[in-house]
DNA sequence: GGTTGACATGTCACTCCTTACATGTCACCT
DNA sequence: AGGTGACATGTAAGGAGTGACATGTCAACC
């Protein structure tokens, strides 16, 4: 099993917060939580599912209405994210559109520069909007003093401050291209 | 074409600033610098490049030695690599290992949480000092006033921020979850 | 009764990526 | 002459991920 596992993990982490679910509830749920850090569409969580059942790490509970089938965790499945948590390093391996255009930014004009710049800050300061809102809703709803109540925060406010990071980093490349440019 | 390009785009650009190089070489070179933001071995560069080829991107000169084919860039290939900085949007399509461990993170007991936030923490540490090492012999060395003296240095930069930005809120979630377990 | 649209689950083809395997060249050492 | 090891280029098998397609259920509306 040297397969990758972090789907497998997404989802047994959103289960087990969420309780006993069919595969269409936690793709949804999935995409306004997990998908923020690992990104899936139900055509990859389906299969998955069936195989995680094959595996022993979940459970078909009663099928419900229109054959929704009931997922639940096993003590296996329990183990499994425990393990992969505190045992597994994460791999950096990392492969970021972004971050390749920031590496290739000089092969442009300095002012062609600027413009890919400024269309980063853009897109993270939007992205930094909707952030916030979630955390603003979060703040406002949920009850973090439950069991899983940190559920997702940390990766939230992680997401946060990366995203003012690449802000700021835009701001001071830009003004670097501008004065290497102008005393070029 | 709704393919990824990516691998495309890095080549392209390596090739630029590297100038005609052989495969072996621009694997090489790959590894140091490229990496960093997009990943791939020799088994995926060796195939990409001769489709490039294919595709009128590329051209290869002369063989030289040991079978070695040196590959530069067209017109069209230049045209390609513009096009995308200019005009592509990076997707934002996140899958980051640490970023799903920190969104799973609260599922732990308190004492097994701060275990792993300080482990994230001190690999967070060694990646930036191998950065920083990265930057400083860039210093010594590169011309910055050469035609692509700059290349890869934003990124760099980026990549530094980015790795402190994680340091530090490792140590505020480290605190967080303590304070709120002694509370509990 | 029929249409619409949200609910619900899946498959298929294709691209992308990783690991391991395979092949052959050339310089240098003994 | 033969061995070693860096140089150099590839292929193959299989897992991961994407987008489009296919199928069927059920409630509500007209």
């Amino acid at each position: 099993m040297l397969q990758c596992m972090s789907l497998r993990i997404a989802l047994l982490g959103l289960l087990t917060v969420s309780g006993p679910s069919s595969g269409y509830d936690l793709a949804k749920k999935f995409e306004k939580s997990v998908a923020h850090v690992w990104q899936a569409g139900h055509s990859q969580i389906y299969p998955e599912l069936a195989k995680m059942t094959a595996d022993g790490l979940l459970a078909v509970g009663a099928e419900g209405a229109r054959g929704r089938k009931i997922y639940s965790v096993t003590p296996d499945g329990q183990a499994e994210l425990r393990r992969w948590l505190l045992d597994h390093s994460p791999s950096t391996t990392t492969r970021s559109e972004t971050a390749l255009q920031s590496f290739l930014v000089p092969l442009l004009e300095p002012d062609e520069a600027v413009t890919v710049l400024r269309r980063m800050k853009t897109s993270a300061q939007a992205h930094l909007a909707e952030l916030e809102e979630l955390r603003a809703a979060r703040n406002a709803i949920a009850d973090p003093a439950g069991r899983w109540g940190m559920f997702g925060a940390y990766a939230l406010d992680l997401g946060i401050r990366q995203t003012r990071g690449v802000m700021e980093w835009a701001d001071d490349s830009i003004a670097d291209v501008e004065r290497r440019s102008g005393t070029a």
